[in-house]
DNA sequence: ACAGATCGTATGTAAAACAGATGAATTGTC
DNA sequence: GACAATTCATCTGTTTTACATACGATCTGT
């Protein structure tokens, strides 16, 4: 997913209008930025997820913050490795069950958080810079509406079902074919 | 890139007011839906890219294709020969240069291709459904501001110059390390 | 006509994600 | 209290995807 990754100048004509196209590019956007000033830390921006998880202690082990973050376990097995490698978050046994591992931050590992913290707000400000204030938080105000229904309606059946009442000529699934 | 491509539920706390979180999650929304719109055709949401072009009769061979939609040329090579595979386009030898492949849509490419158009604009609707028509036509147009911006200042070497100018701790470039 | 460049394709390689198996540790039941 | 079943984190193997490279075919320059 990402389905989509599609780099630089895509589509530059009549699409302008087209609210998929523009969402993309103001995201794309952003993301880029963000993932700049995520890079220095392991895992880039899945590793500062994990951090700012770990830093607010939230409670589970890291099966729990795996889910949450809607990644494979084994991605965060060595997700974890870098970042313990790199002294930011140190895995410790549940005393009250050994086989959970918590995940807590070390004390580079909040600094390290609050320092990101604040670079991203400056990403939102990038990104947010050619509006005026009101018009910002109006975008703002809109968007929260609208993550908030989005959030609401996720679940994937819902998709499914709007499939199912749009689709004409859609029979079966037809998985891409492997290359050779 | 997609980089982040976390399935559905995440963070659900204090990030309610971020921009970037918000913003995917719309984004998020919008190409989980247009992708099950496009899924019954070959390739996805590219495969469409390269069928809207083709519909379009769009000049230059299958490598500025490619260049123009931001895949690499071998990406393009499988992902024409499903799409021709389906009926949907044809690789036509250029007769002024035969080494060129004009890409152009079928008959049923074209229908195709008009029918999904459709369908996505009712994808748009369904993002856009928890405002009221004044506020959409707003967002719109904040939406389209933005992008304007972003597209102008997309050059990679922009991001670079924002993180150094951001940047504290980051000496060297710690790519991830392999896996095992 | 011949050297070099370009287009599309084929091939190999590296990275990432997912499924399944393994070992350690807990819970339940008898 | 012992034993089966379950859960957690990890390890292993497979699959998919993208990219880098090499190749044959074709065009353009001299």
């Amino acid at each position: 997913m990402p389905p989509t990754r599609p780099s630089s100048a895509e589509i530059p004509d009549a699409l302008d209008s087209d609210l998929g196209w523009t969402l993309g590019v103001v995201f794309r956007s952003y993301v880029r930025t963000a993932n700049a000033l995520v890079s220095h830390l392991p895992g880039g921006p899945r590793g500062y997820q994990v951090l700012a998880a770990a830093a607010q202690g939230l409670p589970g082990g890291q099966g729990a913050l795996a889910q949450r973050l809607g990644v494979d376990k084994t991605v965060m097995t060595y997700l974890l490795d870098d970042l313990e490698k790199a002294g930011l978050v140190e895995r410790r046994p549940d005393p009250a069950d050994r086989r959970n591992k918590r995940v807590v931050a070390t004390e580079r590992g909040r600094a390290t958080w609050t320092d990101t913290q604040t670079r991203l707000e400056h990403a939102e400000d990038h990104v947010l810079a050619p509006l005026d204030p009101a018009d910002r938080s109006v975008f703002r105000e809109l968007l929260r509406k609208l993550a908030a229904q989005a959030n609401s309606l996720d679940p994937v059946h819902d998709t499914c079902r709007l499939v199912e009442e749009l689709a004409s000529d859609v029979p079966a699934k037809p998985r891409r074919s492997p290359r050779g």
